[in-house]
RNA sequence: GGGGAGAUUCCAGAGCGGUCAAAUGGGACGGACUGUAAAUCCGUUACUUCGGUUUCGAAGGUUCAAAUCCUUCUCUCCCCA
């Protein structure tokens, strides 16, 4: 296998090199290299934040080289206490291997299992501490590695006062092991993640030079940081995740389509595969017209696809022009099928048409048959502040009764909670 | 073990017997402006059948009246040993 691109220098003009151990680019440049990142199975899935680990993964196989990912089936049950505060809870057996399966099934979309030499692969660490005895382990692994060296880490150096367990005190030999084990058994020669790994990661490259004398490399990303400080990955609605049951791909298309001018040229540096010389045509055209948004489009076509596929991009795109067009017009002219995914793909309520028979009352309606005010006094709230549509049209009436008149395309009705959050709600029978 | 300080609405942090659903700042939300951007400005930020109702670590007590006073308890922080 031919090295394509040169990964350091791939890595550093996207804005995704922090550190790097001395040694390693040439060792890139040298010839195809296994390199690996692991993940940590806190969730059934994984959120947008994992996505500049997976994006590094692919953008080093793009280069030519052959990425692993690692799922910590292991590493999951003990806590990594790395930028925590307080010790961790641990998740159950069950709930670590339902997670673990979730998140290798959305791993496989991003990478190519099938392209010869450098094809990527997934492993979980549970499958080699499974059968690793306690004693086995202090002997073959924490001989290597003093308390001292242990302690100096900043991980663990910031939790000596508030205290923590020895469970997550040992795991960064734990996941130093995993580095020597893959280094040993798979070939892999570097370790990748974000900046709060590299004191793990260090571990990993002193046990198997300490351990076998054997010598392997590190990188890390960067944390994403947004223009305005606050953390990247996170709306009002709460993390943004990949899986379409906890984000649906029209709120995942609208959560790319929102960044601001300031992040959206660091994002797509990272989250798409294009070339420096296609981005830097988009951003000049960007910067001519910015209200075009061209930038945030592509960046939003691109990582739906990915993320999710051709058909939800299209839907998402749909919804986004129809929902944000001026008047209900627009709507009422799509076609019936067209609405009605439209209609699906924003967070949806039903009521039923009994009920609508009756009337309801706007404020029962926003929080009680569905939860989109917390309470009637927030409704209300909403209401007098001009921040609730029906059909596109505001609504000033706290008293206001919904009925059937309210209804369109024959069993919707489309709330709007301040600009940009939609709602639909269909009317069943009966 | 001894001595001190504290626990207030999402967070920080005022309040020191009635004028306190509780200052101020942050966050969040809504509106205006715009480009579904940023910045800025304005408003809102316990619940309610709009009569009231339940909040200030927990449980009691004093009082016409308590976040504010007393008792006990729980937790946190600091200083001395």
């Amino acid at each position: 296998m031919i090295i394509k691109k040169n990964y350091v220098k791939e890595l550093t003009w996207r804005g995704m090199l922090q550190d790097i151990m001395p040694g390693t680019e040439d060792l890139l440049n040298k010839g195809m290299t296994t390199g690996y990142i692991g993940f940590d199975p806190t969730a059934d899935s994984l959120g947008v934040g994992n996505l500049v680990q997976i994006m590094s993964l692919l953008h080093f196989q793009r280069c030519g080289h052959r990425p692993i990912a690692l799922i910590g089936g292991a590493t999951g049950m003990v806590g990594d206490p790395s930028g925590k505060s307080a010790e961790r809870n641990l998740l159950d057996e069950n709930t670590l291997n339902h997670n673990l399966n979730a998140q290798k099934a959305q791993l496989e979309k991003f990478l190519n299992f099938d392209c010869g030499a450098n094809s990527a692969a997934i492993v979980n660490n549970y499958d080699w501490f499974k059968d690793f005895t306690f004693l086995d382990f202090i002997r073959d692994v924490g001989k290597h590695l003093t308390v001292n060296y242990m302690m100096a880490k900043d991980s663990v150096k910031s939790r000596l006062e508030s205290g923590m367990s020895f469970t997550e005190f040992s795991y960064q030999l734990v996941q130093g092991y995993d580095f020597y084990y893959l280094w040993k058994n798979h070939g892999v020669m570097l370790q990748m993640g974000g900046s709060d790994q590299w004191g793990n990661i260090v571990t990993g490259t002193e046990l198997i030079r300490r351990k076998a004398g054997g010598e392997a490399f590190a990188l890390t990303t960067p944390l994403i940081k947004k223009a305005d400080g606050t953390k990247f990955g996170k709306t009002e609605g709460g993390n943004i995740w990949l899986d379409p049951k906890r984000t649906s791909p029209y709120k995942f298309y609208q959560f790319w389509l929102n960044a601001a001018d300031a992040d959206v040229s660091n994002y797509i540096r990272i989250f798409s595969v294009k070339e420096r010389e296609e981005i830097e045509v988009l951003e000049a055209e960007h910067s001519a017209a910015p209200h075009l948004r061209l930038l945030q489009k592509a960046l939003a076509e691109e990582i739906t696809i990915r993320v999710h596929d051709e058909d939800s991009l299209t839907q998402a795109k749909a919804a986004s022009v129809a929902l944000f067009g001026n008047s209900i017009d627009g709507l009422l002219d799509l076609p019936q099928a067209t609405f009605s995914e439209v209609a699906d793909s924003i967070t949806q309520f039903e009521i039923t048409a009994s009920a609508l028979t009756q009337g309801i009352n706007i404020m029962d309606l926003l929080a009680s048959s569905t939860n989109i005010c917390k309470s009637k006094s927030d409704a209300k709230r909403a209401i007098e502040q001009g921040g609730i549509s029906i059909n596109k049209e505001k609504i000033s009436d706290v008293n206001l009764i919904i009925n059937t008149s309210s209804i369109i395309k024959g069993i919707y009705i489309l709330l709007q909670s301040g600009k940009k959050n939609y709602y639909s709600i269909k009317i069943t029978a009966a």
